[in-house]
DNA sequence: TCTGGGGTCCTAGGACCC
DNA sequence: TCTGGGGTCCTAGGACCC
C-alpha cells in the first residue's frame, strides 16, 4: 500500500493571526518579533518582498522599517496557540489521520484518498473559511517530497496553495530548481559541506550515492536521499510520546548582576518547567540550571544535579535549582539569560517505592502546593523567590491583545 | 542600547565490563 | 616475551527542525 503524505502549512502564521483581528494590517509589510522583541520570526509576503530575512535581529532593521512603513509586532503566543488549535481541529474533523508537527504545521494521511488534489483544494478552502488562516498543502510519496512540494507552492502563486509531487518527470524538474538548503533536514552547515562536494540542488542529492552519503555524513542524510527518490523513511508518528526533556528559559529584558534578580527569574522558569512536568504526569531524575554572561553571544555555564529518586514536586525543584544557581553565580558579572532543564523523565506511577520512609505530611503539603501553583492565576499565589525581583521580565512593546483567550482583552466592536 | 525559545536525533569518545 | 577486543552505557556536543 503506497503512502500519500500531505503537509498542511499555515502561511506566515503569526502575521496571519495578527491580521485576523486587525484587518488594517492587510496588504502591508508586517513582521512579528520573538520574545524580548529580539528577532524577526514571521514575515508577511510584503515584508519578504522587501528582502527582510527570517531571524534577523530587529534593532538592525528598525531604521529600514521606518523608511518603508514596515509594521513590527511583539509576539502574542496565547493568540497563536488558540488559532493553531482551531486549525488543527478542522484537520481532525476532515482527515483520517493528523500528526501535529508544530504550531503551524501538520501532516495528514491521504493514502486512501481517491483524489488527493481535489481533497486538498477543498480542505484549503474550508480552513480559510472556518478559521481565516491561509494554508499551503504539499503532497507526495514521502515526507521530504511533500515538504518540497509545499516549498515550491509557497513560491509560485499560480499553484494556488496546493502542489503534488508524484510524476517522475515533474519531480525531477522541481528538484532541479530547489536549492540544497531548502531540502528538509539540511541546514546551513550541511549545505556548505554538500556544496563543497558539488551538490548544489536537491536533484544532485537525489542522484548521490546513498552509501557514500552515509559514510561521509550520517544515516539521517542517507534517509533524505532515499526520501527524495520516493522511498519513504520517515513515517507518520502514530503515538504521541511524552517529552524526553523539559526546558524553560528566557533572555532577560535587561542584563542583570544581582543574585536575587537571577533567583527570581530562575524560580519562574522552574515553575513553568514543573507545570509542564506535572501536566504530562512525569517526574524527573536530573535537573540542570544554566546562565549566560558577558557580551553577545556570551558564555554559558551550567550545573546539574541528580536526584536520589524521581521528583515532581515544585518545592524540591525550586530548592535544587536555587542551590545550583548560587553555585554558578559570580558577583560583578552581567547575566543576560538563565534557564532550567529537566532530564531523565519518567511516568510518575513508575516511581519505585522509596527505600526511606516518607514524611507523609510534608509530602502531602508540597503536593497540594504544587497543584495550587499550577492552577491559580499568577497574582494570587507565588513562590517567595519570585518576589526577589521583576527586572528580568521581557520587553514586549508592540503586543496585540489576547483577543481569544482573555476576557478582559476581547475585541470590542464600536457602535 | 537592542541578537528567541523549545525541542529532537545522531555521533564520537570515554568508562567500564568480561 | 606476550601487552585484546568487543560490547554496552553514558555524556557532551553538534546538527537539525519550527
Amino acid at each position: 500500500m503506497k503512502k500519500i503524505f500531505c503537509l498542511v502549512d499555515c502561511d506566515n502564521f503569526y502575521v496571519s493571526c495578527e491580521r485576523l483581528f486587525n484587518p488594517a494590517l492587510e496588504g502591508k509589510p508586517v513582521v512579528v518579533l520573538s520574545n524580548n522583541d529580539g528577532c524577526i520570526v514571521s514575515r508577511s509576503q510584503e515584508a519578504k518582498a522587501l528582502g527582510i530575512p527570517m531571524g534577523a535581529p530587529f534593532f538592525q532593521w528598525e531604521a529600514f522599517f521606518k523608511k518603508h512603513g514596515v509594521i513590527a509586532l511583539s509576539s502574542n503566543y496565547p493568540l497563536y496557540g488558540d488559532i493553531s488549535s482551531r486549525v488543527m481541529q478542522v484537520l481532525e474533523e476532515s482527515a483520517p489521520f493528523v500528526e501535529i508537527y508544530s504550531i503551524d504545521e501538520a501532516w495528514i494521511d491521504l493514502s486512501n484518498c481517491p483524489s488527493p488534489e481535489d481533497f486538498a483544494r477543498k480542505l484549503r478552502e474550508k480552513i480559510g473559511r472556518w478559521t481565516g488562516i491561509p494554508v499551503t498543502l504539499g503532497i507526495g510519496p514521502t515526507k521530504t517530497l511533500a515538504k518540497s512540494a509545499s516549498k515550491i507552492a509557497k513560491k509560485n502563486s499560480s499553484l494556488k496553495g496546493v502542489n503534488l509531487l508524484f510524476d517522475e518527470e515533474e519531480t525531477a524538474k522541481v528538484l532541479s530548481s530547489l536549492e540544497i538548503e531548502d531540502v528538509w533536514g539540511i541546514g546551513k552547515k550541511l549545505a556548505t559541506k554538500l556544496k563543497d562536494l558539488g551538490i548544489h540542488k536537491a536533484i544532485d542529492l537525489k542522484n548521490a550515492d546513498p552509501f557514500k552519503i552515509r559514510k561521509t555524513f550520517s544515516v539521517m542524510l542517507e534517509r533524505t536521499v532515499w526520501e527524495l527518490r520516493g522511498i519513504s523513511c520517515f513515517g507518520f508518528e502514530e503515538n504521541i510520546d511524552p517529552p524526553k526533556q523539559i526546558l524553560s528559559s528566557q533572555t532577560f529584558g535587561q542584563p542583570l548582576s544581582r543574585l536575587d534578580d537571577l533567583r527570581a527569574a530562575t524560580a519562574n522558569f522552574v515553575k513553568e518547567a514543573g507545570k509542564k512536568l506535572r501536566r504530562f504526569g512525569l517526574a524527573t531524575r536530573r535537573m540542570a540550571v544554566f546562565i549566560r554572561h558577558g557580551s553577545f553571544p556570551g558564555c554559558m555555564e551550567s550545573a546539574s544535579f541528580c536526584f536520589m529518586e524521581p521528583v515532581e514536586d515544585l518545592m524540591n525543584l525550586l530548592e535544587t535549582a536555587d542551590n545550583l544557581l548560587q553555585a554558578l553565580y559570580k558577583p560583578r558579572r552581567t547575566y543576560t539569560k538563565s534557564g532550567v532543564v529537566l532530564f531523565d523523565l519518567l511516568p510518575r506511577e513508575n516511581h519505585q517505592a522509596s527505600f526511606w520512609p516518607r514524611e507523609g505530611e510534608k509530602e502531602k503539603k508540597y503536593h497540594t502546593l504544587s497543584h495550587l501553583l499550577d492552577e491559580l492565576p499568577k497574582p494570587l499565589l507565588r513562590v517567595g523567590t519570585e518576589l526577589f525581583g521583576e527586572n528580568w521580565r521581557l520587553r514586549a512593546q508592540r503586543k496585540s491583545p489576547s483577543y481569544t483567550s482573555k476576557w478582559e482583552e476581547l475585541p470590542v466592536v464600536k457602535a
